[in-house]
DNA sequence: GTCGCCTATCGTATATTTGCGATGAGTCGG
DNA sequence: CCGACTCATCGCAAATATACGATAGGCGAC
């Protein structure tokens, strides 16, 4: 047993209700980058894992995926890059997880096409 | 003027109501491709020019990108690869319209993130 | 038919992405 | 301090994406 992380790693919440405009080339690039980031099925998988256990893992994600251990780090760091997932250090381990705020900025600049 | 299409296309709008599953390995292949298409600033506003004029335009959206013809002409075939638009021969022109079962489908599928 | 217009495709060059193994950097337990 | 463990990064190879000019093909006007 381990029971490592729930307990400092993605508890703030904290509801930012500020969502930028919809349109314009701002709003452009940032749905290109979000879309980008979701643009591969492994990564496509990572955030559904992270979104079932709602609570971070962390290198459990390598043991559910059918690739290298470098591979999935890489596919991490795109989806950190877009800022749709957060890693924290918890001791020797790193837990991720969703960003919320992101995730709901996607959900409104897919809304508005 | 000119006023060359609003005749033969993008009239059906067929409402089919039929979305497939929003998870599983197949879901994901589908997000992944049609975030793939959207992962361009350049397809971002060619999405956005065709809602806009919901009438179809055609090579008019050379003129509103910055890019040569045959990158524009590129950019388009990613999209129709992706089933995000269609492009109905329309004389000498070409007559691109978005595909709105595509549209529904992404959203369906970000929403259920 | 020939000409001009519009679009797709080809060929090319460069940049980015994807994948892996190997290596480094960090933490915890002894 | 020393291993054992976890994860990030480096180096590399192959594949894909991006952009352009040049070219080919289809259609309408003449």
């Amino acid at each position: 047993m381990s029971r490592p992380s729930q307990t400092s790693c993605c508890q703030p919440a904290k509801e930012q209700a500020d969502l930028g405009p919809v349109e314009g080339d701002e709003a452009d690039e940032e749905l290109a980058t979000l879309s980008k980031a979701l643009g591969h099925p492994a990564r496509v998988k990572i955030v559904r894992l992270l979104l079932r256990r709602n609570a971070c893992v962390c290198g459990d994600i390598v043991d559910e995926l059918p690739l290298a251990q470098s591979t999935v780090s890489q596919h991490l760091k795109g989806l950190k890059d877009a800022n749709l997932i957060r890693g924290d250090v918890d001791g020797p381990r790193v837990c991720y997880c969703i960003e919320p705020r992101a995730l709901r900025r996607l959900r409104a600049l897919v809304g508005a096409l």
